[in-house]
RNA sequence: GGCUCCAUGGUCAAGCGGUUAAGACAUCGCCCUUUCACGGCGGUAACACGGGUUCGAUUCCCGUUGGAGUCACCA
């Protein structure tokens, strides 16, 4: 058995989709889980949608995700260059293009836009259907020479002949047979000169030796011309596996309309990486056993390709919210405290101890961004009703209330130590003094200190990280708040 | 519209001829509790339909229906 290669083959248009993430992360996890190598190539053919430093995103989220590549245009491994344009300077594709029209598998087409336009019968779905008519493949040798030396633009489109059938065989899907007339005559390389990615996929997977090529099923139609482009060079066909499509909450295509579509988004909206492909791992293929949590290692360990699954899958954000609540709930406390900080200190700009806020926030969140409204009501006392200190449950009032917190008001202002243990001791002391239950007591405190129906502590927690000072000015205002209600 | 693919709860999904049809998210209820959350326990909820094949179909085959993808000098 040789050994695995496979490529992760990004064009640098812009953000890096969700689905495209999921491709090179199962590409990664085949070669490794192999023992093989995975290799990272830049289709930059379309000179058109290049977008200036989408290369360095590629990189950037490859390196943050754990993505490590072992071939790439910066890291060279003999099968170089790893970039089209670059590799299109070697004249490579031109090269195998030529290769093709000797053999008569290939043809020069001069039609202009003009001429194609007129071929465009059909309007579906707001998209113009052509098949190309094979016009120019009728014409002569010397035709083509005459046109060549003209200088007159040209394109080589693929010979698919009108007869037969053409099968390929997926790993997942099985054997996928399509009529030849339904095949479009396609362009192999461009008016400009570059190859289209139909073409440079096949010469360069061929040519770098890849044996599994790994691609969202979107490519499932086309594939077949694919084959044929290996059989006409009398190439080994690689192993092929197409992933099932990642799509949004309505079943379609996961679109920048989603508001969730690429990693960076999923990075602004406060996931954490390794939960994202975590769960992007989950999006299509599962283990034997019910596991769901996984570091990339342990995906590799795992990773058994024949387990992808056929059928599409649904993005669904509210798995992710929760799986990213997984990953910080088992987080290293001080490591959550470095990640939560930024997010903490954009409400809070008083001197308080964020380390203990951080710390009560952490089993609560689901994603970072959600820390501010736990907390703002430490940096200000919000507007509230009296309704909120009526509690059923706690068998609270308003009347109740304001008979505790006069009552606690002078034992908490003679109370020096405000640590979260001091005052629930004097608190509970209080309580059993009064024989009543503990909710009884806390709840007005609580809803005195925070001004919000829930928080993320009690109400001593609270204080402590109050201070003494604003905690008896809360309580206060409670009061004053009660006796005028 | 042609072609291709897909079809288990709202979602992700186990299952691969005989099961009380797992599990997770979501949802609902209870418990825990210094509010909420966490955690624990439990509930509701699925094999799209119709034909075959078979002693027996969620599972295999065909059809129907439904959904998706694709039909560029984009990848």
């Amino acid at each position: 058995m040789t050994k695995i290669r496979t490529r992760y083959a990004p064009s640098p248009t812009g953000r890096m989709h969700v689905g495209n993430l999921r491709s090179a992360l199962y590409e990664f996890l085949i070669a490794k889980h192999d023992g093989g190598d995975f290799m990272l190539r830049i289709e930059d053919t379309d000179q058109e949608r290049y977008v200036e430093g989408a290369i360095d995103i590629i990189y950037r989220t490859m390196e943050k995700t754990g993505l490590i590549h072992d071939e790439g245009p910066d890291k060279d491994g003999g099968y170089g260059p790893y970039v089209q344009s670059e590799r299109m300077r070697t004249g490579i594709y031109m090269k195998y293009a030529k290769e093709l029209v000797e053999k008569g598998e290939a043809y020069y087409c001069f039609c202009d836009k003009e001429r194609l336009a007129s071929l465009k019968t059909e309007v579906v779905d707001g998209k113009e259907i052509m098949i190309y008519d094979k016009h120019c493949l009728h014409l002569s040798k010397e035709e083509v020479a005459a046109n060549l030396a003209a200088g007159k633009p040209f394109v080589i489109r693929q010979n698919i002949p009108n007869e037969g059938t053409t099968t390929f065989h997926d790993e997942l899907y099985g054997a996928i047979t399509v009529e030849n007339a339904e095949l479009d005559d396609m362009i192999l390389i461009k008016s400009d000169g570059y190859p289209t990615y139909n073409f440079a996929n096949v010469v360069d997977d061929h040519t770098m030796n890849i044996t599994h090529v790994v691609r969202g099923n979107e490519y499932l139609s086309s594939s077949p011309k694919y084959v044929r482009l290996y059989d006409a060079f009398g190439w080994q066909v690689p192993v092929y596996i197409h992933l099932p499509l990642i799509t949004d909450e309505n079943h379609k295509k996961l679109s920048k309309r989603s508001g969730h579509s690429s990693f960076e988004d999923l990075l602004e909206q406060g996931f954490i990486t390794e939960a994202i492909v975590n769960y992007i791992a989950l999006l299509g293929w599962s283990p034997e056993d019910n596991r769901e949590i996984f570091t990339l290692d342990e995906l590799i360990q795992e990773f058994d390709y024949k387990r992808i699954s056929k059928s599409p899958a649904v993005f669904d954000i509210v798995k992710l919210r929760w799986m990213n609540g997984e990953y910080l709930k088992a987080m290293d406390a001080d490591v959550f405290y470095e990640m939560a900080v930024p997010y903490i200190k954009e409400v809070i700009t008083k001197d308080m101890d964020l380390k203990k806020i951080a710390g009560m926030v952490k089993t609560r969140i689901e994603v970072l961004p959600d820390i501010a409204e736990h907390i703002d009501f430490f940096e200000k006392l919000p507007e509230y009703d009296v309704a909120m200190y009526t509690h059923k449950k706690m068998k609270t009032d308003t009347a109740s209330s304001l008979e505790v917190l006069k009552e606690v008001l002078p034992i908490l202002e003679s109370q020096e130590d405000y640590t979260n243990d001091a005052l629930y001791q004097t608190l509970a002391a209080y309580v059993e003094q009064k024989g009543c239950k503990n909710g009884y007591v806390m709840w007005p405190i609580r809803t005195a200190v925070s001004g919000k129906q829930m928080t993320p502590a009690g109400a001593t927690e609270i204080m402590e990280v109050l201070g003494k000072e604003e905690s008896i000015n809360r309580i206060r205002k409670g009061i004053e708040l009660l006796q005028n209600a």
